[in-house]
DNA sequence: TTCATTGCAAAGACTTTGCACTTGC
DNA sequence: GCAAGTGCAAAGTCTTTGCAATGAA
């Protein structure tokens, strides 16, 4: 599973019988120019598709990227931050996330056996996979350090954050 | 990390200013005395709480099991109901769920590889491990064989429905 | 006594939906 | 042409929050 030209996502559409529209390319396009292990929002989507000019409806995003998880085209990343996120499903390899409760900093690994165990547990029963996330809750050492959880302030600024691929407000 | 009794409560909760209050204790005994695999949306708890005579608030639950999963006493999921769940974490083995995008059946399972790789990933980076939870979305054979995702009824019901431990509406 | 905790009701965040219009095929 | 798709605005669902009252330590 490479990458999804035009002529691929139609005949991916078509064969479920679903259409081909602009909004489809557009979205489908921006999640294929996402740097790598970058994830998005609905909002974030939105807002993308705005800054290049084009203008697609909330509810309309949300419904591609709803259609577009469930034909195994995006996965659907469920962090720490109150709200589903997106990104362009890659089977090889598909990344994994350590999230830090505390700030929601989130660091993106590899792991080839976490696949591996996936794919053997869906086909013991005779499920079809279509994506596989190991999400590890974790504090991470600043928060720690800081003595969490005592202090439930949710104004603290770890430091970490900013360092990483958070893309949340 | 065996079973909460109510002093150990205490002390998990002392040792970080938090106080042991009749609901918290109230929460913690449900989930302890839950079935094994059984997992509960905010909303199930309210109910099970009322069920045994008692009341306790929606806030109150909710501030509670995310108290909880914060402390690392519950598992916070993220299946795919549009809500999230939770269950005691007995992280001596943690199981984890495969998840059929069409019919949010669910199927549990254990795979002490991925706690060590959960395990492996947090202590590489000096974060304090909480919760590690692998989750596959597929697709049931059933799902597969009635041609999903073209019907995208809303209404169809998997035969598979109510086999196992689905505890959403 | 003091400060964490609760309950209530209102607000909030995110997502879905009904409907009329548009458009791919 | 016709069913699928879109946009809009309204409605939902789940969750959080302000505040006064309560209660654990």
């Amino acid at each position: 599973m490479a990458s999804y030209t035009e002529i691929l996502l139609r005949a991916a559409l078509k064969k479920h019988g679903f259409r081909l529209t602009p909004q489809r390319e557009t979205i489908l396009n921006i999640f294929q120019t996402l740097p790598k292990g970058k994830h998005l929002s609905a909002e974030d989507l939105y807002e993308l598709v705005q800054r290049q000019g084009e203008v697609i409806s909330l509810a309309t995003i949300y419904r591609t990227v709803k259609l577009m998880s469930q034909m195994g085209i995006l996965r659907e990343l469920e962090l720490a931050e109150g709200h589903k996120h997106y990104e362009i499903n890659q089977l090889s390899p598909p990344h994994h996330h350590l999230v830090c409760v505390r700030c929601h900093q989130t660091i993106e690994f590899v792991n080839d056996l976490v696949l591996e165990v996936g794919q053997k547990q869906a086909n013991s029963a005779s499920y079809d996979l279509l994506d596989c996330q190991l999400t590890i809750h974790a504090i991470c050492p600043e928060a720690l350090q800081e003595g969490w959880p005592s202090s439930l302030s949710e104004d603290w600024q770890c430091p970490r954050s900013g360092l990483t691929g958070d893309s949340h407000h």
